[in-house]
DNA sequence: GCCGTTTTCGGCCCGACTGTTTTCAGTCG
């Protein structure tokens, strides 16, 4: 898979462009579109290219002839022969140097021409002999933001979980909003578009009480270091490890800055573009015809006036959302409130940390009318897995909790390892008599490709499997996804009437947004599972239901948004 | 270098902030 490896070149062809004198902006643009499109490709770009040649190659958005050669180039060489005359010009590590907060492309360029700058080791040494503040375009305020720069990015865990962040900005705007002093404060940024790891937050208040609200903020206990405090802007630096800005909005422009600050950059640059189109222009201080202010009283109001339908921020990542609410066919995306039941579960029986009654109760708090608890079969020996025995008596202690209570329904199931055969590691007979078996890789992960998919291929065709748990196997910043054809997966899925689970845990979200778009184009169903192992995790839901919107999911494709007599037709096995 | 319900040529999103400058370039989101 060539895909991230392209992409990465062209983003560096794009930066080290963007300081030639050669090259146009739109060059550099042209790359940086072609770098994204490239990077957010599901499937790998040589088998586009060996199943549709170069056509296919210039059927992709932001591909032409010129690129198109470049990736080719790259497939049969494994070079780009443009990326290496440029490298051998500027033998720079353009990627570490710009991802220090103050510095592009073209300070690099500076700074490795006149002090023979190449990496940020190099970097240090002309801070600490003071040779930056020396340079012309350069002083001493600009080499001590160099330093702060350098000393942010090695403190910076880079991007953080969602289920990290969401939570402290949330507390933060909280406090803003208990202070009295804003009359609004919301989240804006990749926070609230749900992405699955976050790099800054961002968050909007507004008030008239500029300085306070700014004095509030730099002296919360979140706060580490102040970065940067102006009446309009202010930048701190989180004890977890990433930067929030503060805005503080006029009243007027709150719903541009809203829909301005919630991007994604390239979702305003197209929607933008459509502005123009019909006489407009749009920034965060509003939407203007001339130099007269349109007045918009919501984000609905702005897309509305564009002649486009509003849609979820989960949406906007440029992905065809804004032709299709040109077309005012957004469709009605799942929400958490739409969620019944959860139906991968586990109990203190096997790695959970609670009881079956704390957890059934914790459901209940959360707002759900079932659960399925499916702990770990035997060969899961780290978590404790129970056998045919355990499970039968389990189940017996579930029915009497079932018979005890009225308005909530627990489910016998089981996450049953898949075994490196594609075998089970319980009977056939002792998963008949479970309501949901969820299927689940859980070792061997780094087999073929081939040999992974025919293993859950093989598993999914027993038709004992009701669903096929956390498919991909990836654990965000730690383990990659194992080799797997996706394809063929889903196919075996739709032939089994198998659900395919979007787990909900923040460092899993697996399927993710971009995986469940691909699985959409295949007759199959979804779940949205907390895999709580203790009751504070039914909290998880609301990531998975934020990865479900960003893959445009409805509530009919997620099996538990159904009402739990609905639930037996569609968990039907075999 | 890409792209087309105004175009196969002439466009390509937009504004703030910062530091180093006397009018602007670089960076950021």
């Amino acid at each position: 898979m060539f895909n991230k490896l392209i992409a990465d070149i062209f983003n560096e062809i794009a930066e080290l462009l963007s300081v030639d004198d050669k090259a146009s902006k739109f060059e550099v643009r042209a790359y940086q579109k072609a770098a994204l499109t490239i990077g957010t490709l599901q499937e790998p770009i040589e088998d586009i290219y060996a199943k549709g040649g170069k056509d296919a190659l210039q059927d992709l958005p932001g591909i032409g002839p010129t690129l198109a050669d470049r990736i080719i180039e790259y497939i049969k060489t494994g070079r780009i022969s443009k990326y290496d005359e440029l490298k051998k010009k500027y033998p720079i590590d353009m990627k570490a140097l710009t991802s220090i907060e103050g510095m592009g492309a073209k300070k690099a360029v500076i700074l490795y021409k006149k002090l023979g700058v190449k990496d940020i080791a190099d970097l240090k040494k002309a801070i600490s002999s003071h040779e930056i503040s020396r340079l012309e375009g350069f002083g001493e305020r600009s080499e001590e933001l160099l330093a702060k720069g350098v000393s942010m990015l090695e403190q910076s865990k880079g991007r953080m979980l969602l289920g990290d962040v969401l939570p402290i900005a949330e507390r933060i705007v909280s406090a803003l909003r208990k202070s009295g002093l804003v009359s609004n404060a919301v989240i804006a940024g990749s926070t609230r578009r749900m992405r699955e790891t976050v790099g800054d937050i961002d968050i909007l208040a507004l008030s008239s009480k500029q300085e306070s609200v700014m004095d509030l903020f730099t002296k919360m206990p979140d706060v580490s270091t102040i970065v940067s405090k102006g009446p309009t802007k202010t930048t701190v630096w989180l004890k977890i490890g990433i930067s929030c800005d503060l805005r503080v909005i006029d009243p007027k422009s709150f719903s541009a800055a809203l829909q301005y600050f919630t991007g994604s950059k390239d979702h305003n640059i197209e929607v933008r573009k459509i502005a123009i189109k019909k006489g407009y222009k749009l920034n965060e201080y509003g939407l203007f015809r001339g130099t007269a202010s349109v007045n918009v009283r919501s984000e609905e109001d702005i897309y509305a006036k564009l002649g486009m339908q509003w849609m979820p921020p989960e949406m906007r990542e440029d992905r065809g959302e804004v032709q299709l609410a040109l077309a005012h066919k957004v469709p009605k995306l799942v929400e958490l409130s739409d969620l019944k039941g959860d139906l991968h579960t586990h109990t203190k029986d096997t790695d959970g940390a609670n009881t079956l009654e704390e957890m059934v109760s914790a459901a209940k708090a959360a707002g759900l009318g079932y659960i399925a608890v499916t702990n770990h079969t035997k060969s899961l020996r780290v978590a404790h897995g129970m056998d045919e025995k355990g499970f039968k008596e389990f189940f017996e202690k579930i029915d009497r909790l079932n018979e005890s209570m009225s308005g909530f329904r627990v489910l016998k199931g089981a996450e049953v390892d898949i075994r490196e055969d594609g075998s089970f590691d319980l009977t056939e007979r002792s998963l008949q008599s479970m309501d949901i078996v969820i299927g689940a890789v859980h070792s061997h992960f780094s087999m073929s490709e081939s040999e992974m998919t025919a293993r859950i291929v093989k598993a999914i065709d027993t038709g004992m499997m009701s669903i096929l748990a956390h498919p991909t196997g990836r654990v965000i910043f730690e383990r990659d996804p194992y080799k797997v054809s996706l394809e063929k997966v889903f196919e075996a899925a739709e032939r089994n009437n198998t659900v395919l689970e979007i787990n909900s845990v923040p460092n899993r979200l697996d399927l993710s947004d971009t995986n469940i778009m691909l699985a959409s184009k295949y007759r199959v169903m979804f779940a949205i599972d907390s895999d709580a192992h203790r009751t504070s995790h039914f909290e998880f839901l609301r990531y998975g239901v934020g990865t479900a919107r960003r893959g445009w999911l409805t509530k009919d494709r997620v099996v538990n948004a159904q009402r739990i007599d609905k639930l037996y037709s569609v968990l039907k096995r075999g």
